[in-house]
DNA sequence: GGCCCTCTTTAGGGCCTT
């Protein structure tokens, strides 16, 4: 199996001062990105292109369609319609999505491209023409995985390319207790417009599947994935009767932040929180803090420092990764 | 809740996520 090494170059990152190896992570998920696609149907207002993202977010192509209608539809399931389109005065969200998905058929198609992943890995020389990165961050009513609910969830698709992101803000139906923490008021999540949970999932699951790559898999990275992102992503879709895809593989920062701590270089602070790792890097915050993108866009240059510092190529990236059905033992998974 | 560390493993405390 070919490792694709993942070392990073100052030119292509310039706010990381350090990096100094020649061959670019941005290039790479590039050259792993151009040869898949045609014209993307998916209507997503919202998704920003990050054209001028420093670090290589701006390159363009063309994502495969991202059809949401399912054939060979029973007139037993349920049809489900939905018209989406709200924006949050703050500017940072605007969202407007038109589905009309089948919930029975979604996961019936999630069961038909299931595979074995591990063993497609395997038998696949090059990692990158299966794999699409997604850094993602949800924002919730706190810290309870049972009583919890998502009020914002984001999105960023580290092969950049036109609606590279995926952001919104999601109404729990109860009230947000912790608004002091994100600013994430129960008015704004409760406003006409903003979709609940329910809604919003069908969404998602189209928008992963439009970054996906034929027959490839998804990578969606999450600091503290493991108990908190998660888990929350399970029992909320357990909740609506959705499964998670199984071809959604999960990667935590938070070992690998641990792990570079245990290298003892001095750039890795004894703290591994976010908030440590921006500030050990000297990644400047951009937008508000705990805020899902915000975080996303700062976890997505930590992991670059992370695999740089770890020297992880991206076979070992995949190596780290589990699945939905794992957070809840992962005494299972490794 | 799970992971990691240590003054540990028949345990306990701190960290990490909002």
């Amino acid at each position: 199996m070919r490792s694709v090494a993942m070392c990073f170059s100052i030119l292509q990152a310039p706010r990381c001062r350090h990096f100094t190896s020649a061959t670019s992570w941005w290039e790479s998920f590039h050259k792993l990105n151009k040869n898949h696609g045609c014209g993307s149907s998916f209507k997503l207002l919202g998704s920003n292109t990050y054209d001028g993202h420093e670090g290589g977010y701006s390159r363009r192509w063309i994502r495969r369609p991202a059809s949401t209608e399912a054939e060979g539809r029973s007139k037993n399931t349920l049809r489900r319609k939905t018209n989406i389109s709200h924006k949050v005065s703050d500017g940072t969200i605007s969202t407007s999505t038109k589905v009309d998905i089948n919930k029975s058929e979604i996961n019936k198609i999630e069961r038909i491209q299931y595979c074995d992943i591990q063993q497609k890995i395997a038998e696949n020389k090059d990692l990158s023409s299966l794999i699409t990165f997604l850094v993602f961050d949800i924002e919730t009513t706190g810290f309870s995985r049972v009583d919890g609910r998502i009020i914002e969830i984001a999105v960023r698709d580290l092969g950049g390319g036109e609606n590279s992101t995926f952001q919104t803000l999601v109404n729990p139906g109860c009230i947000v207790p912790n608004s002091h923490i994100h600013g994430i008021s129960t008015y704004m999540v409760t406003r006409p417009g903003i979709p609940r949970m329910d809604e919003l999932i069908p969404i998602l699951l189209q928008y992963v599947r439009s970054r996906q790559k034929p027959s490839g898999f998804v990578v969606l990275i999450a600091h503290n994935a493991r108990t908190f992102d998660v888990p929350f992503l399970n029992n909320e879709f357990s909740r609506h009767s959705f499964e998670v895809p199984s071809d959604w593989l999960f990667l935590d920062t938070l070992p690998l932040a641990r792990e570079a701590m245990k290298l003892g270089g001095s750039k890795v602070p004894a703290k591994t929180s976010l908030q440590a790792l921006r500030e050990c890097y000297e990644i400047p915050l951009v937008g508000p803090a705990h805020r899902a993108m915000s975080d996303v866009d700062a976890l997505a240059l930590i992991l670059q420092r992370l695999t740089f510092d770890l020297k992880l190529p991206i076979s070992g990236l995949v190596e780290k990764t589990f699945r939905a059905s794992d957070s809840s033992n992962p005494k299972k998974k490794k």
